[in-house]
DNA sequence: GCCACACTTCGGCGGTAACCGAAGTGTGAC
DNA sequence: GTCACACTTCGGTTACCGCCGAAGTGTGGC
């Protein structure tokens, strides 16, 4: 963060201001704030300021200043105030930042039941991760809806050991089973399908705008259910006896 | 910036450090640094500097911590040190962080020589921009090889006025004749394709991976050449005869 | 009316980190 | 050797901004 208020320099004129975007970012209570509101539901300022570990007022200022530039917007509800996620294009950088970022160490839910659920079935961002997530996208792979392609070897630099995902022969017809308009999907700006490599089990899920929408389908349908203010997903019976049907996954 | 080391809140656990990783790009000078960098070339820590307009020292330092994070990688040349960009998925955030960013005002160069340069052909990021840029946007288009999605009314949000962008019918052989492999371009992390509206027309050109493989083939053949110490390019009498013959356009 | 509760605003504190100049290191030219 | 030059390291300064608690506002319940 800038000590002084600069000049920009020539080379950023009439280009994107990074250094200011970037900032709002860069601070982990508002890190840890979008990041629950990523899940594009609405959430009250105490839950916010709870997730983030800080006090009410600290929030409170924080989503003041999310609302001023435009990326969140407010809805009172009784005496709570609701916070929603309106610029989409946020779940994008996040996610690019994401990529180049390191881990938080995973130390203080080892063992229990919490723990167990997340590695079951819960959400990265805004898209299936833990074992649903890994499984879902290897039966994707297998029905030839997706494909990932391998890196070519004069590649310079290798990301997790993972090639690009995209299409595959199948895709358009399974996609249209489960009521995904591919072209729709393809008009978010972000990354159109990409794998993430799952922090618990060390295989890849599938990320980006694909991936986002097949979880907006997996809640529509309530195939899966949010447990309350953890990112654990619980696999309802009829989605049990979907993915058994359309993925052949039982978990 | 936090003010002090907070432990991380339950919510990020597992997850991204993503406060440390934007924390790198909310300052102005090491984001203007990165900009110079995008372009791929190796750059001294001494014209960094003047890009960012800081003192050689502090360009210095941060280069180091650039470094020590893996961003660059340093090799001395002489006396000279020189800096190159090799984790490559820093153009990808900077992109999503540069789309959703208010634009620097640009004012200091109004109506000179230098002003004109760059409306005709620059670069913006790693991807050709200006007349040259929104021409061949426009041309690729025409041909068949790009298409661009129309919104959907349904959508929630809309992007500079911008649908997405895919391949066209004719994307294969237009982009084969251009000696692009399009499964290699897909492997780069980074969105595929996307329209990034230029500043000085107002009109879209082409970012994203497949946006840097053409300014990549652009360069190589010494269609267009770089001057010296500003984005701008020249666009060489080789350069003038190709864009005439493969894309009809005549600037 | 009264209280409880969710949030907002304000004042003040404190620590991080960006900055610079000066001194130190190493390379190249002569 | 000597000087010039590109960079690195160090010490000290400064300012931004994230934080909190306290006081203020507005809504809902009784």
């Amino acid at each position: 963060m800038p000590s002084r208020k600069r000049a920009y320099p020539f080379v950023s004129a009439g280009d994107a201001d990074i250094a200011r975007t970037a900032a709002i970012f860069a601070d982990p209570a508002r890190a840890a704030m979008l990041t629950t509101l990523l899940d594009g539901q609405p959430h009250a300022i105490s839950e916010l300021a709870r997730c983030a570990d800080i006090a009410l007022s600290t929030a409170s200022e924080h989503v003041a200043r999310l609302r001023s530039i435009g990326y969140v917007e407010t809805q009172r509800r009784g005496r709570m105030n609701l916070v929603l996620l309106v610029q989409h294009d946020v779940v994008t950088a996040m996610e690019a930042i994401a990529r180049i970022a390191p881990r938080v160490p995973v130390s203080s839910l080892r063992g229990d039941e919490r723990r167990r659920s997340l590695e079951r079935a819960r959400l990265c961002y805004d898209h299936l991760a833990g074992e649903l997530g890994v499984e879902l996208f290897a039966s994707l792979t297998r029905q030839g809806a997706l494909r990932t392609i391998a890196i070519p070897k004069n590649s310079r630099k290798v990301h997790a050991g993972l090639g690009a995902v995209t299409l595959g022969p199948r895709a358009k017809c399974t996609f249209k089973a489960l009521d995904i308009d591919l072209d729709e999907v393809r008009c978010s700006h972000r990354q159109f399908a990409t794998a993430c490599v799952d922090w618990t089990h060390g295989r890849p899920h599938l990320a980006g705008a694909l991936g986002s929408s097949l979880r907006d389908r997996f809640e529509r349908t309530r195939w899966v259910e949010r447990t309350h203010e953890t990112r654990a997903l619980r696999i309802t019976p009829a989605g049990r006896r979907a993915l058994a049907r359309l993925f052949a996954i039982d978990l």
